[in-house]
DNA sequence: TACTACTTATAAG
DNA sequence: TGTTATAAATAGT
């Protein structure tokens, strides 16, 4: 009696569900048999894992199967110092707290709190290093200030100089023909206002100072000065 | 011709070490094979991981070992939750960072750093800060020193009326005896000094103010003032 | 699950 | 490494 039993397959996915299924169940027991036999045979230890197309987990080892995986993570990975590295974060972050905390203690105590804790002598060096801040502000301020005045000195004198230029070309075309007045005030006023712009801090590009101060008082109120 | 080819073996350690070795090698491979095909044929996902006797790694998997890993990891141990938390402390740590680095920067400008890049405007906020700032920190430093003067005072006043009792008892007793006269001003001049201490931030319990103010001038000098 | 004809794996040379 | 007789695995029922 001729049964047609095994014949050769080719491996590829096996569509029929049920099918697939019992040969999932049969090699599988084939896989973790031969898994075993290996490493007994040969004194070796193994891992199988195993995640059906369902997602149903089966594993398999010679040992535990967490054991082989830090055995091969420490073959692979920088699984450890992936951890050294959290620690490291972690110290990182306290280093950055302790910095955060002192940085804030500083900061509440220049801002007037936590002043009651401190005795007399911390006090006056508080007292002292504030003032050195306040000498700086003053500084740098008063430094501004005047590179600005000077910015707008040499402007001032720049226009007055163009003014003068303008009025002696005026004086000269009036000899010759009527009126071309007008033109002429607005040349010379309009252009100073609208290059100069509203932000006091943007200072003037052009520089080369004179010693005319009656124009510096003028322009000085523009700058909102107390 | 009868070839003595293979034939059934027991399922234990192989002594024979080169055979053993052939025979890891041969299992090893038809065991990979194996796994390789169940992975095709029933749709699932595989992962072999061997260490043979000597230490060597050997690693087969469907897609990739770790992944694997990390998914059998995330059926059983609590891995990922321990990489949320490292995730989580990273943030920390950038927020940190920020925070730092901003209050750093107000502290440096404070301290007269970086003021360049500020403007006019941008320094008159600063300087009113810090006066804002030198103003409490004076008015914390004169609240020290009334309250320190009036507790001096106080204790002044104190022994002054313990003088005057110890005097009218010395004044009675010399009538009666001859000689108390120095310990009498030993009491009244050193005790204030041992009692005081070195330590200007310790102040007196003892309160009770007294508007006797000859006292508190002399008793100032002992403070470390400008 | 059990059977069995066939394929595949492999022990020994 | 390749060969081969045999053991083991397994596809289909």
């Amino acid at each position: 009696m001729v049964k047609p039993a095994s014949k050769k397959i080719k491996i590829e996915k096996i569509d029929n569900l049920p099918a697939r299924q019992v040969t999932y169940s049969k090699r599988r027991r084939g896989l973790l048999k031969k898994a075993s036999e290996l490493s007994i045979l040969c004194d070796c230890e193994f891992s199988v894992i195993i995640f059906s197309a369902t997602g149903k987990l089966c594993e398999s080892s010679s040992s535990s199967t967490k054991d082989i995986i830090a055995r091969y993570q420490s073959h692979t990975d920088k699984v450890e110092n992936f951890d050294q590295s959290t620690r490291e974060l972690q110290l990182h972050c306290i280093n950055l707290n302790k910095e955060l905390a002192d940085k804030s203690r500083v900061l509440r105590q220049i801002n007037g709190e936590d002043l009651e804790g401190l005795n007399i002598d911390e006090l006056q060096s508080l007292e002292k290093d504030i003032e050195g801040s306040l000498d700086r502000v003053l500084q740098t301020k008063d430094e501004k200030f005047i590179s600005e005045i000077l910015a707008l000195e040499a402007k001032g004198a720049e226009l007055e100089q163009e003014n003068n230029q303008l009025s002696r070309e005026v004086a000269m075309l009036s000899n010759g023909n009527g009126v071309i007045f007008e033109s002429d005030i607005s040349l010379a006023e309009g252009g100073s206002v609208s290059e100069s712009g509203t932000d006091a801090s943007s200072c003037f590009s052009t520089g080369s100072s004179v010693d005319d101060d009656s124009g510096a008082d003028t322009l000085s109120l523009k700058l909102g000065l107390p």
